[in-house]
DNA sequence: TGCTAAAATGTAAACGTTTACATTTTAGTT
DNA sequence: AACTAAAATGTAAACGTTTACATTTTAGCA
């Protein structure tokens, strides 16, 4: 059967089109009369409205588009979960980009973000992948963005953001750590540019001064996320003179990483603290204290977001608080031990 | 700045707008002069092409919608990463729907397929969510689709697909366990429903005949695809009065959680074989021995099928070869020590 | 210089909606 | 019944492209 359009469906029902699409969007401003010969014309000519049409006309597409550091870190998925959720309930649809943390990525999102048809953009990559200027709309885009995960930088900070407070749990982490008697601390953590990254060493410094401990520099080793990368991290500590008792890897996926290598080198007391409670967390070997995120939650939060700022339009400049902090807790398992 | 149309550039540059049009999407058809002139007035009026209407106009989004079972698993990440790949080079995005194995998935999916702006499908879904007859062009949409991971069922067999031989693979996994030394091998499934589990369990059934075991009905525990189910199951597993020796979990993921159970649970001495080879398996304790599927390069060549479909479009029924059959190999870690 | 074929360009229609505005119908009031 | 306000409907334009077709320009050749 050809492709029907709502010409046919009017023609059928022996209304306007004008009437049909009425009937389909505004129920409410059409008579039961109508309502009924459209419906069943509908069916008759077997019709389903043209969302190309739809979206051409309305300027939108119920599209977001979501970047990622990496689909596989479990916790993204986690959070991208959230923000599914939230999505599916606003009937919008969800495209994910892979941020590679490469250099080419920050022009290639830009152009994206211009060529996509997406209403919004929600952005979980550590690094903003362009400069600052470019989420300003003067550069031709005007679609809203709203951050999760990160802290926010400075020259950001107008834009809505959604996330835990990382210096403070990075020095709950720490404080947890000497609180068991470590004074020698190793930090494993991503890429040294990220805003994460930052934060949560800072925390890291804050907890050691706090408590009186100088830090050993030889002990903050920054890799990329994986677990390839932590398992480098890790060997490169443990071959040092002066071995760390812990070690903090600011991500479950590179404890386990860390963890896998400290097993297979033999190390049975050297401690290890995670970050974020993936769904591994609970099966590592040993099962894995770290520090919980409500990844889920701040999924949901970031698209609901998203979903005000889209329907806000441009009709409000919508500033309001921009940043939303979801807490975070500490989740005792058992790789982490009594200092020595 | 508002935005500026494609009338706007041909006024600038002084020609038609069919001119400009050309310009962009057949630049040979036009001349090194008005070229230049109409580039300099796109920057000039600061233009991009409306994507939506363009979208409208072609009846194409050049996006493709992607059914997985579940965002969680490494091993559907793995696919999607080699669709995204080849997704990326030919300048399509991808959207990702999780199909949960629920009920409501099917119709779901189906209004969801006919409503979404998407120019093909690829299925990495276990079970079809939709009946069968849903796939013929009858209903409505006549978009190409094309399975991953899977074996088509009978009825589906019209459908392109991409998948390794999962009765042989799991007939070569049980294989291994038996050269072992087992003989008292346990399955760990996914849903009872699905052909990928189907498959899997006749290939377990298989090897077990050829090597004169008999098979014991109570050693084949099907649950869902989640850790909590495969610890669920490992531990109605060894509650029997006659335990297995070795686990056949269908998935790394699954393996993940057996694994966790039995060492939680102090059992030292019973072996597990995954599937999948995810990028856990190295860095489970012990590292998993395990199925390897080529994840990315099914992935690669299930999109690839998919663009080759929507090329061809509505001119050729397509029906070349429809299985594409990749290969397996099996990954020998530490999991596996010799039967009892 | 003509003439012709090819190349380049322009004109205008079409894609399927939504919606402002105009018109008609309905219902309510006197 | 006559009038009015509200509700329902219809008419037609608009959204920004692409493209078939018609027209003009160019270039090659006699």
């Amino acid at each position: 059967m050809a492709k029907s359009s709502i010409t046919d469906v009017a023609a059928i029902a022996g209304v306007s089109i004008a009437t049909v699409s009425r009937c389909l969007n505004n129920p409410d401003k059409v008579s039961e009369k109508s309502r009924l010969k459209v419906h069943e014309a509908i069916v008759k000519a077997n019709y389903t409205p043209n969302v190309l049409a739809q979206n051409f006309r309305k300027g939108r597409t119920n599209i977001a588009l979501v970047v990622i550091p990496s689909i596989g870190d479990p916790f993204f998925t986690e959070v991208v979960r959230g923000i599914r959720s939230v999505a599916e309930e606003k009937a919008y649809s969800i495209i994910i980009s892979e941020a590679q943390s490469g250099s080419e990525a920050g022009e290639d999102l830009l152009s994206m973000l211009a060529s996509k048809q997406t209403d919004g953009i929600i952005l979980l990559a550590s690094t903003p992948p362009f400069p600052p200027d470019a989420v300003t709309s003067e550069s031709g885009h005007n679609k809203p963005i709203v951050i999760g995960c990160e802290t926010v930088s400075a020259e950001l900070s107008v834009l809505p953001s959604v996330h835990i407070d990382n210096v403070g749990a990075a020095a709950d982490a720490t404080d947890y750590l000497i609180e068991r008697g470590h004074n020698r601390i190793a930090l494993v953590c991503g890429q040294a540019g990220s805003l994460l990254t930052k934060d949560r060493e800072a925390g890291y410094r804050l907890a050691l001064r706090k408590a009186g401990i100088t830090l050993d520099p030889e002990l903050i080793v920054s890799g990329d996320l994986s677990i390839e990368g932590a398992i480098h991290a890790t060997r490169s500590l443990m071959s040092l003179r002066h071995r760390p008792s812990a070690i903090f890897c600011t991500t479950d996926e590179m404890a386990m990483g860390c963890l896998h290598e400290l097993k297979s080198q033999g190390y049975q007391d050297v401690s290890v603290m995670g970050f974020d409670d993936t769904r591994y967390a609970a099966v590592t070997e040993p099962p894995l204290t770290t520090v919980r995120q409500p990844a889920y939650e701040i999924g949901e939060r970031t698209m609901l977001r998203l979903c005000e700022l889209i329907a806000a339009g441009d009709s409000v400049e919508y500033l309001g608080k921009t940043a939303d902090i979801v807490p975070h807790r500490l989740v005792i398992r058992n790789s982490v031990g009594p200092g020595s």
